[in-house]
DNA sequence: GCATATTTGTCCGTATGTATA
DNA sequence: CTATACATACGGACAAATATG
């Protein structure tokens, strides 16, 4: 019962801002980002209003909001789950290993590109997005075929903002993000079946 | 306090078939499609609560239901309120003379289309931007020259809409979006020394 | 299939914070 | 500024559903 306890005492001290129910969304979308909760499982109300010092009631508020973000679902009597997009969870394989890694890590080197706006608003709707495409990694069955390429061009963008040279910057992430949805939506039509 | 309750009671025998929040959500459902509760009521927790003899807790709950469906507005600290219907909300307040009330119901009313996406997340972001153009609207000296013209567009753009037309609703709100955004600027071009 | 333990669903009473007259 | 009404949040309780042995 009390695995999945481990870490989120350290959230504790950050309650107290706006409203509770939201302060408790904030910390569960991120654990799910972050992967600590891996899709399909079930979130005690009982262990993680515990760890988090938060009424049960307040967390079942919160489970709503975030199942309102389509980060979990919710199964009479039986709980909230973080949701799943792939049919067979089973098939995540226990040792596609790193390339998970590099997946996380092209994530975040978006969101911070994202972040270079200075815009609140953005980095706040890219929060969710990001956290749904951290989903959408888990299913896919050659992370490493996806991933991989994108290390080089990430470095490619990276020195040319260092460089200051932007308008190539731009170019550079224009013709990456097209790529990208090519891919991701190729992918996705390999897979038939999908309640997404 | 108590003008709401009238005619709630007789809706007490109808619970007990599947979740209680869900059979609320359907009570309160049909109240407001009959225009008991018109559009800008707010429905009060204890007084609902009280009447329809459910706790407070899983009241809330149907609220959040109904909020998801778009029939309700939650404001924080404040309650729910019965949405208010844009073009209807905008007509009223130019007879009265109201024109920030015009300039709210402008923006009620494409923060409706914006949600005929279906997209939260698209949702949320104009939530935000809708706020920011709120604070801009203050600054306006003649509100009735800038909102007054919209209210006819509206009308016409929600008719092409309930009458199938598509395209052409496309069509006039891109054209209102530009002419928009260069009144928009001029307003703010006759202002100088602003921080924004 | 059965009995038990666990967990959710629902409710209450209350204390505190927040908005408004 | 005060008072009042209300929403927010808490903890405890019990019934009902589910999972487990």
């Amino acid at each position: 019962m009390a695995e999945q306890l481990t870490g989120l005492a350290d959230d504790r001290a950050l309650l107290g801002r706006t409203s509770t129910a939201e302060r408790v969304s904030d910390i569960l979308r991120s654990r799910i980002a972050e992967g600590y909760f891996p899709p399909g499982t079930r979130l005690s109300e009982d262990s993680i209003g515990g760890a988090l010092g938060v009424s049960r009631n307040t967390l079942r508020e919160s489970f709503r909001l975030l199942t309102h973000e389509r980060l979990l679902v919710h199964e009479l009597n039986r709980g909230v789950f973080v949701r799943v997009l792939a049919v067979e969870d089973g098939r995540r394989s226990a040792r596609e290993g790193d390339w998970k890694g590099v997946g996380t890590a092209n994530i975040h080197f978006h969101r911070e590109l994202v972040a270079l706006a200075g815009s609140e608003r953005t980095d706040e709707l890219m929060r969710s997005v990001f956290a749904e495409l951290r989903l959408a990694f888990h299913v896919v069955d050659d992370p490493r075929r996806l991933h991989e390429p994108y290390i080089a061009r990430n470095a490619e963008i990276l020195a040319a903002l260092e460089g200051g040279e932007r308008e190539k910057a731009a170019r550079l992430l224009a013709v990456y993000l097209e790529d990208s949805l090519k891919r991701v939506v190729e992918v996705y039509l390999r897979r038939v079946g999908d309640e997404g």
